[in-house]
DNA sequence: GCACAACCTGACCAGCCGGTCAACAAGTTT
DNA sequence: AAACTTGTTGACCGGCTGGTCAGGTTGTGC
């Protein structure tokens, strides 16, 4: 990827290079039309075209559409758990739960196909990825709660209970991918603008993080009348 | 079925009573089926065997799958419309906005099928029932943004943009239906409870209420010193 | 420059899909 | 009880699917 590519590519082989660039470019294809389409409804031939590839060369790099399919899912999966480490060493709720809000809308923007493959893979009772539910998933749900339980003794945060928390985030941040093709028809026919993205976040942030009682009542309660814009 | 069968069904008619049981046996199966399987991965077969009726006979009754499919995201879309009643008559956001979370909490328990089959359509580019976005959706949509704008304007919540509070909303009451898997596996495997539900309704009407300015402050915020909510 | 491995792909296949249809059964009207 | 409408169903079909494979091409090590 950068200065010494050069050098110790030579060596690297172009081999691997081929392989990494067409997994890549199969993997982007799939995600898209398994989002696009489901499981179900996507075709080994459509994620071809889309590649640019002949159908029998993604059967060369992924045997079955199943072993590809769990690879997508497991991708958007490693950028979530990647996204909480900004959680843990927050000092307060406020910048640990308000940075994890910022991140995890920002991978609804900048993975969208990723999102509602997780989405429908967990709809359908999450057939392939279970074990990652059952593992991972629970294991990390866990330091998370006991994270925020440390935050609430210590009476930074009102005393809500941190599972229903870490649902509304997944929940209303995921929102904005899975169902961004709602918001875009609520707003116009248009995508969300990059002003519109940060307005969506700020707003997310402000009323949950008011609701966890963890803001020091800058953003202020009504009637307020000295205060600058209202946000729009 | 029942008594008044023999005497004054003989008028509405046996043939209607066939029509309409069917009708009802394939919609709840077609239902179930399209959430667990997508609509690509359904198939009419499956749909049949879990109605218990002959393939060629559900298309006497749906000419094609895709007739079928509609009937089924039309069902679920009309019970959200009406649980937006209690949303209209109330007089301020505490009550509205509480009694609108409280009954999509409800049918997100009631009817998980039918918000999967919605979610899974809308996250596919809602092929079948973009008309619904852009008509009914977009001014049902319209006239709740003003209701809550009224109360901000009566100082009676914060002054959010009530456009991404109605996706909190949804996104978080609909969470519960749409990954009931990812949730129930994080409860040990086992499904929300009675007890769990009324909690996790609580909660989430808690947080929103509170971080949109609109509960007076029976929840107290942590940390709090003086008594009572300001004059309005 | 040869041997070998990695990569590529058109042609093909068995199986399943949505949908059709002809023949029949049941219910209703007259 | 005949005439007619509505409901029922097994058998069938063309088309598409995921997956295979033989035979070829390209890159690599020696």
């Amino acid at each position: 990827m950068d200065e010494t590519a050069q050098n110790s590519r030579t060596k690297a082989g172009r081999r691997t290079d081929i392989r990494r660039e067409n997994e890549r470019l199969i993997l982007q294809a799939a995600e898209k039309v398994f989002a696009e389409a489901g499981f179900g409804g996507a075709t080994m031939q459509l994620i071809a075209d889309m590649a640019g590839l002949p159908k029998a060369n993604l059967h060369y790099y992924f045997a079955t559409k199943e072993d590809l399919y769990r690879r997508v899912v497991e991708n958007i999966f490693q950028i979530w758990l990647r996204a909480a480490d900004s959680f843990d060493s927050a000092p307060d709720p406020a910048s640990g739960i308000g940075a994890y809000i910022e991140a995890k809308m920002r991978i609804s923007r900048e993975h969208p196909f990723g999102s509602k493959v997780w989405a429908s893979e967990v709809m359908h009772g999450a057939p392939v990825i279970q074990d990652y539910l059952e593992g991972t998933l629970r294991a990390w749900t866990e330091g998370r709660i006991a994270a925020i339980r440390r935050w609430i003794d210590q009476g930074l945060m009102a005393p809500i209970d941190p599972r229903h928390l870490m649902y509304m985030i997944w929940a209303t941040t995921q929102h904005y991918a899975d169902f961004g093709h709602q918001i875009e028809t609520l707003n116009a026919g248009k995508p969300l603008s990059d002003r519109q993205w940060k307005a969506a976040t700020a707003e997310v942030k402000a009323i949950i993080l008011r609701g966890i009682g963890a803001l020091p009542d800058v953003l202020a309660p009504p009637r307020r009348r000295t205060a600058r814009q209202t946000g729009r």
